[in-house]
DNA sequence: ATAGGGTTAG
């Protein structure tokens, strides 16, 4: 690698500088000044021409007219003066005057210079009205006059004018300028056409259309072609070779391409470009960067071209070794200046996580457009400094550079990896102004900001006043709302979103979560048909939100068999389908699915740590969960978090051993927040102890002052002591904080429609028939000795009566609902936004057993499989 | 006498 073959980059740039002046060129422009200086008048000129050619005695007198007209419209043509050379074509003397094709060639090349499409069609005219054949020379002529005037179709009609046509030029000309206006169908048309005339193809038609059929990713197309071509003998062109291999790597047919390069009998630097560009932008970067090399060994002339397109690739493996060599390399060239060299370098470093290389990039260039800076913005944020992104772009603004949508883009993502609304908001203002915010990509990054930023009523007006929106948009906007908590904003978007747009596989990894949040098994199952009709399974991110959407939907054995199905399970689908065991508290199913991931070889990282310690917290497995937790520190070096932690205090309050639960938050290294606090309060209602719970209440309300829930748990925890009077200090002090207890609600699924319940609403229309059994249940547990919990009858705001917010309870209505108006021997799914309430609980279970039917409820903290009198989370709630 | 193939940022 160290021994580069420098010169050949210096050739390239001999190569590029201005061609050799030709003398003889030089030698006919000493006469114009002569004919500057000549009178205006026409005549002067003449006289001065004809002294000129004057002599040649064969020369009749009208020919020598004709001779001295041509001559003098030539002239004219190479002073760039349209006007008198117009004159004298269409002057009264001009009919018959045996102006030649020559001469009109000059005429319409002038027009197609100053782009004087009047004057070329009325050449055509004058043309077409004299006796001068239109032969294939003066017909491309005229299709290039019409072609430089931005007159195609003027141009197609010139190609039916020409006489005994064999010529594919005029013909190229067209596909050309159609393929430059991006009109590929159109130039793929003309080629058509021009099949149809009989008319052969050159190399320069193969490699125009080879384009076209590359760009517009019509594959067929290009192969039929590529038959074509070599039926006629062209492969061996090097054009052709390259265009055939460019129009493979663009339709990702990497292997094509490379065997196509591998049997070039010649080929030249585009070749060698063309096939590392492709590889790096086809996933074979690795391939990319040994094509590169041995290129390098094999001496091949390397251009700007070359190192622009083996940088990405470098970029992707990380090869910062070879990206440097390739920096010193190009600065050696004489390329240091190189605007698109450098954009590419500050990409690679940023990639290859060196950004002080990047910034020192940047910083010593001396012109820099907007591609660089967006180019530093993103490598600002790929380093997760988002305030350095999002200054830089306020520079770019402040020092008149004009951002572009890929820059806005950055900065836009910038913001939402901060979650920086106000920042996110003031580039918006900049993109309104700009006039950007038709643009698709931007409002649809727009809307990700926002999205991202939690503001959704924001991201909804981006999106309803985006006219045009794509599959992206819809995608986005139901993320969105699937990941700020709006599951039913989720849905109805969906279902509007089916008569716009086929949902695709990110459709279906948005909306599963927005099932799972609702625990809405029916639509889960509805959209898990879509997925199997539309053949996404197969997509890892839908997969997973499948047995996410199954374990969170109360389905834990179909997550199971689904995760079971999965092909390629990642990280990813273990930890998702270890959650589920723990959110079931299946602890001893979710260790035993953890250590069959770590027998498959799959690490562990953070948030599987995560799931683990939360399963056997929830299934009261302390020895397990501390074996865990060491494991994760010594064994994979994993820092615990603030969730790890809590997750520990969850394991060692429920173990009763409280003392233990406040000595190891006092000994953590990090701060602990409101959630550990209230891990241990959680402990301490379980334990009864009313002196810990306190000192722990307090932490806890001035971490989290406003989160009402923590209130009701110190009131659980005075009430189960019966100490009614601290209960009624602390209703005082909540409605003096002006705090309202969040109500409870819950809800269940019957046919397709969800039925809501809200805790003591009388409202329902079967509200009476509801309470009629919940009094029947009341009536059976008292003849079974069950002494109702009234101390579990809490802190509302309002002292609503204490005995009706009991048997009130939105679990409890939602229940007695589904065994009223549904079959029996159906499992009862209930979802509460709360955790459930200890009395509920009990009634649960007395209810599972009378009914005899299993109740699956999930609350906010777990699910509760009720089943003939016993409860799944034995008492680890 | 002049038209072709390869290039970075989301």
């Amino acid at each position: 690698m160290a021994a580069a073959p420098l010169s050949s980059i210096s050739n390239l740039y001999h190569s590029l500088s201005p061609p050799p002046i030709n003398r003889s060129k030089l030698k006919s422009r000493t006469h114009h000044p002569r004919i500057l200086f000549s009178p205006k008048s026409r005549l002067g000129v003449l006289h001065a021409e004809v002294s000129e050619t004057i002599g040649n005695a064969s020369v009749s007198i009208s020919e020598n007219r004709s001779f001295d007209l041509n001559a003098q419209i030539r002239r004219f043509c190479q002073l760039g003066n349209l006007k008198e050379a117009m004159e004298m074509i269409t002057g009264s003397d001009s009919k018959h005057s045996g102006i030649d094709s020559e001469t009109y060639c000059s005429v319409l090349e002038l027009c197609a210079k100053l782009g004087s499409l009047d004057d070329g069609r009325r050449a055509h005219l004058v043309i077409s009205s004299s006796n001068v054949p239109i032969d294939s020379v003066l017909g491309s002529k005229l299709v290039f006059m019409y072609v430089k005037c931005g007159d195609l179709r003027g141009g197609r009609g010139v190609l039916d004018e020409i006489a005994f046509n064999a010529n594919p030029f005029p013909w190229n000309l067209l596909l050309n300028e159609h393929a430059k206006a991006g009109d590929f169908k159109g130039s793929i048309f003309l080629f058509k056409e021009m099949h149809g005339s009989c008319i052969a193809p050159d190399s320069h038609t193969f490699s125009c259309i080879l384009k076209c059929f590359a760009v517009s990713g019509r594959v067929r197309g290009g192969e039929v072609v590529h038959g074509h071509l070599m039926k006629l003998g062209f492969e061996a062109s090097i054009t052709v070779g390259n265009a055939l291999i460019a129009f493979y790597c663009k339709n990702n047919r990497i292997e094509s391409a490379i065997s196509l390069f591998d049997e070039m009998p010649q080929r030249d630097v585009i070749s060698w470009n063309s096939i590392i560009s492709g590889c790096a932008s086809n996933g074979f970067s690795t391939k990319g960067v040994e094509l590169f090399t041995s290129m390098w060994f094999e001496g091949v002339d390397m251009d700007l071209a070359t190192l622009v397109s083996v940088l990405p690739a470098c970029a992707e493996l990380g090869y910062l070794l070879i990206g440097r060599v390739i920096h010193g390399y190009s600065t050696k060239a004489g390329l240091a200046n190189e605007l698109s060299l450098s954009n590419s370098l500050i990409d690679m470093y940023s990639k290859c996580s060196n950004l002080g290389s990047a910034v020192q990039l940047f910083e010593k260039m001396d012109q820099r457009s907007v591609v660089s800076w967006t180019a530093m913005i993103t490598a600002y944020t790929r380093d997760g400094q988002y305030d350095e992104a999002i200054s830089l772009f306020e520079e770019m603004e402040s020092r008149g550079v004009k951002p572009d949508q890929f820059a806005v883009t950055s900065v836009l993502h910038a913001c939402s990896c901060k979650g920086s609304l106000n920042h996110g908001k003031f580039v918006h203002d900049s993109i309104v102004k700009s006039g950007m915010k038709k643009n698709l990509f931007v409002a649809n990054a727009l809307m990700d900001m926002y999205a991202k930023c939690g503001d959704m009523e924001n991201a909804r007006s981006v999106f309803d006043q985006t006219v045009k929106k794509d599959l992206i948009s819809w995608n986005t906007l139901i993320g969105g709302y699937s990941k700020n908590n709006l599951p039913n904003e989720a849905l109805h978007l969906f279902g509007e979103m089916q008569s716009h747009f086929r949902p695709n596989s990110v459709t279906m990894a948005c909306i599963l979560p927005a099932c799972a949040s609702l625990s809405s098994l029916e639509r889960g199952r509805e959209i898990h048909g879509y997925i199997l009709r539309t053949n996404c399974f197969g997509d890892s991110y839908v997969a997973n939100a499948l047995v996410d959407m199954y374990a969170k939907c109360g389905a834990l054995l179909l997550a199971r068999m689904h995760f079971n199905r999965m092909f390629g399970k990642n990280l990813i689908s273990w930890t998702m389908m270890i959650a589920g065991y723990g959110m079931h508290g299946h602890g001893q199913d979710a260790i035993a699915l953890f250590k069959e991931m770590r027998c498959k070889g799959i690490v562990p990282d953070d948030v599987s740590f995560i799931a683990i310690l939360y399963a056997c917290s929830h299934s009261g497995l302390i020895d397990e969960g501390w074996r865990f937790f060491n494991i994760m520190r010594n064994e994979y070096k994993i820092e615990p978090k603030l969730e790890h932690y809590a997750c520990m205090v969850d394991l060692l309050s429920r173990a009763g051993r409280l003392n233990k639960a406040y000595k190891f938050i006092e000994a953590m290294p990090i701060e602990p927040d409101s959630t550990i606090w209230g891990a241990l309060l959680c402990g301490c209602r379980i334990h009864r102890d009313v002196k810990l719970a306190e000192t722990v209440a307090e932490k806890v309300f001035e971490l989290e002052p406003q989160n009402t829930g923590y209130y009701v748990l110190l009131a659980n925890i005075y009430a189960e002591a019966e100490k009614w009077e601290a209960v009624k200090k602390l209703r005082e002090k909540v409605s003096r904080r002006g705090l309202k207890k969040n109500p409870g609600c819950s809800w269940i699924e019957m046919k397709g429609k969800v039925h809501i319940f809200v805790s003591g609403d009388k409202s329902h229309s079967q509200s009476k028939k509801i309470m009629d059994f919940l009094e029947e249940v009341t009536r059976r547990m008292k003849d079974e000795a069950y002494v109702p919990k009234t101390r579990y009858a809490l802190i509302n705001g309002d002292d609503s009566a204490k005995e009706e917010a009991l048997c009130g309870h939105s679990e409890r209505l939602a229940i007695a609902f589904v065994i009223l108006n549904s079959p029996t021997g159906k499992p009862i799914r209930v979802a509460k936004n709360l955790r459930v309430c200890g009395d509920c609980h009990e009634v649960a279970k007395f209810i599972s057993k009378m009914v005899g039917r299993e109740i699956i409820l999930r609350d906010s903290n777990r699910f509760h499989h009720f089943k003939e009198g016993r409860c799944s989370c034995r008492g680890q709630w």
